[in-house]
DNA sequence: ACAAGATCTGGAACCGCTTCCAGCAATCGT
DNA sequence: ACGATTGCTGGAAGCGGTTCCAGATCTTGT
């Protein structure tokens, strides 16, 4: 069995409160006294039960992630950087995976609630009015996703969007398609929209085969009527729509990016493996898992933010094969 | 502030005792204030704190999933299952990145042992005794590494690689290269000698370059060294180096599989994408992270199992472009 | 050297739940 | 109808910490 609190303070000829003084608040406690109880914790190897903490204080040393699909290979970044990142804060981190079910999510915050000081949600898909009522709780910080005022920190969609068809517009393409996402989606959203001002400010022709799903049975599936609106570009919701249209545009014998160029969105390691490989845009994925445990952190201990709680990340498009040259007529 | 057990006591006026006792053996309280205490609870809403309940069980309802590397796409669709059959049995996931270092690995075994009540090792980079010395504290189930009789899912490595084996050799390659892993990696050396006494068996000619690390740039690396050997075939450890390989051969103008096959292992995402698409050995990932928490749960059940302890699961051998029939000489 | 103040310490309550134990009521056998 | 089981229930003692409070000890100023 482990060493308890009592053996310690039994060995060292303190009481409890002592020892539990010299691991919280080391100053308050005599010189001496100090040096002792460090020794017997030493000797026991002593290790506060962090259950028993969680009990009185109310705090766990748990944070909850929620994200919508960890196989999607967009968040196992994210992830990873915020795993790294609890784990300097001495923070543990419960991982919940959604399934891409905005019920799943409530049901899950719900019942992780009472475990965890704080929750990450990564990409939630749940509503607005359904995360407004959990952080009343708890505190909450968004990624990927903006509710009102609640801290958040988000990539800047607008201006990915605003490189990748400036790039193209550079190129001399003059109609591109956008393939949205999922409608639902508030990230869709945002790039959506700045692809409709953003191609009206270029003077670019803009083509909407409407929404598919984020991933590449999507981006095959509307790959021909793509084609069919013979426009030189196609910017895709995000890499696995464009990994789909490039499958079926090889398919077709259709080259890339002879034919067609294609921008993706998100710069998910495959994006860099296929020939050609997938001009994209990409986000600072690890910045943002860090962010948002320093966020939430901050939450944690009330301190003030210098920065506020809204974070925004610079996105950066990355050139690669899969976009050349508009084709002459 | 959320109900307590003692407002429910109130309000249904009987005490505490019977409240949990109505909640944990429903069968030894009578009917009648087992009805008062079930409406107390759906009016409050209440939920038994966790932490709480952990503290006087000793049970905390939490489980550690460690991985080396969340960020390699090998583990998302293993953690995704285990994480899907521990909501099933209500049990949380605390899920540690060991950013593939064996020292950072035990420590964090060591620090969260408190707070789960057992731990999934997925592929642990930490060495036999060390494993050995920690599953001593606490129910512990290895996936993909085997050490003594520890309880373990791992995937049949020797049948997928003589299945790859054969699939060449049916294919007229009779000079073959297996490019080997990490030295340490506990699931290499298990290939390495399903390879040597499979070429051995099929009567193939094996050359080895060495072991390099189980990624792109392993592969990219090694690449040229198996060329200058004049194999007309690769196996290689992982996809990733598999997706080296191809990569490299691209680049030299290598083409694949007309001039030389590769053979990759583990089925990421990004194989079945690149194109050629890598011809590989499937493993059942879902099934793993799935079983893995089976076995766990028995285990933190002291249930017996029928099967045993130690489970080996299929492999399968998905065949794709990149391997065609040996070039004539 | 002594009172006032600051510093340190131990006792005990408490966090929310489980579980042992004793007691009481209902049931049983004869 | 009576004692012996059996079935339920409430009280209370933990689980392993934290923290408030009162009292003990040590400084300090004079």
């Amino acid at each position: 069995m482990a060493a308890t609190i009592k053996d310690v303070a039994r060995l060292a000829g303190v009481s409890q409160s002592s020892v539990s003084r010299t691991l919280a608040a080391p100053d308050q406690v005599r010189a001496d006294t100090r040096a002792r109880v460090e020794r017997a914790v030493a000797q026991l190897g002593y290790e506060p039960n962090r259950i028993a903490r969680g009990l009185s204080t109310g705090r766990t040393g748990t944070i909850g992630f929620l994200v919508p699909d960890i196989a999607n290979p967009f968040f196992p970044g994210i992830v990873k950087a915020a795993q790294r990142r609890s784990r300097e804060f001495g923070l543990a981190v419960l991982l919940a995976d959604s399934d891409e079910d905005p019920a799943t999510e409530t049901d899950l915050i719900r019942t992780l609630t009472k475990q965890v000081d704080g929750f990450v949600l990564c990409a939630p898909r749940a509503g607005d009015d359904d995360l407004r009522s959990v952080c009343g709780d708890v505190p909450v910080v968004l990624l990927n996703r903006r509710v009102g005022q609640l801290p958040s920190i988000i990539f800047d969609n607008a201006d990915g969007i605003r490189q990748a068809l400036a790039h193209l517009a550079a190129l001399g393409h003059r109609r591109v398609a956008y393939v949205a996402g999922p409608r639902t989606s508030w990230v869709n959203r945002e790039r959506l929209r700045a692809v409709r001002t953003g191609a009206a400010g270029l003077g670019l022709d803009l083509f909407e085969p409407g929404n598919v799903s984020p991933d590449l049975e999507g981006g095959v599936a509307v790959a021909d009527l793509v084609l069919a609106a013979s426009v030189t570009a196609v910017v895709a919701y995000n890499d696995m729509i464009g990994l789909g249209l490039l499958s079926r545009f090889n398919a077709r014998g259709v080259t890339v990016p002879g034919d067609v160029s294609i921008v993706g969105f998100d710069d998910i390691p495959a994006s860099a493996l296929v020939s050609p490989a997938l001009t994209t845009v990409s986000q600072p994925k690890d910045q943002c898992g860090r962010a948002g445990i320093d966020l939430l952190a901050d939450l944690l201990n009330d301190r003030d933010r210098p920065g506020g709680t809204r974070v925004c990340l610079p996105t950066r498009l990355i050139v690669r094969g899969s976009t050349g040259p508009a084709p002459r007529p």
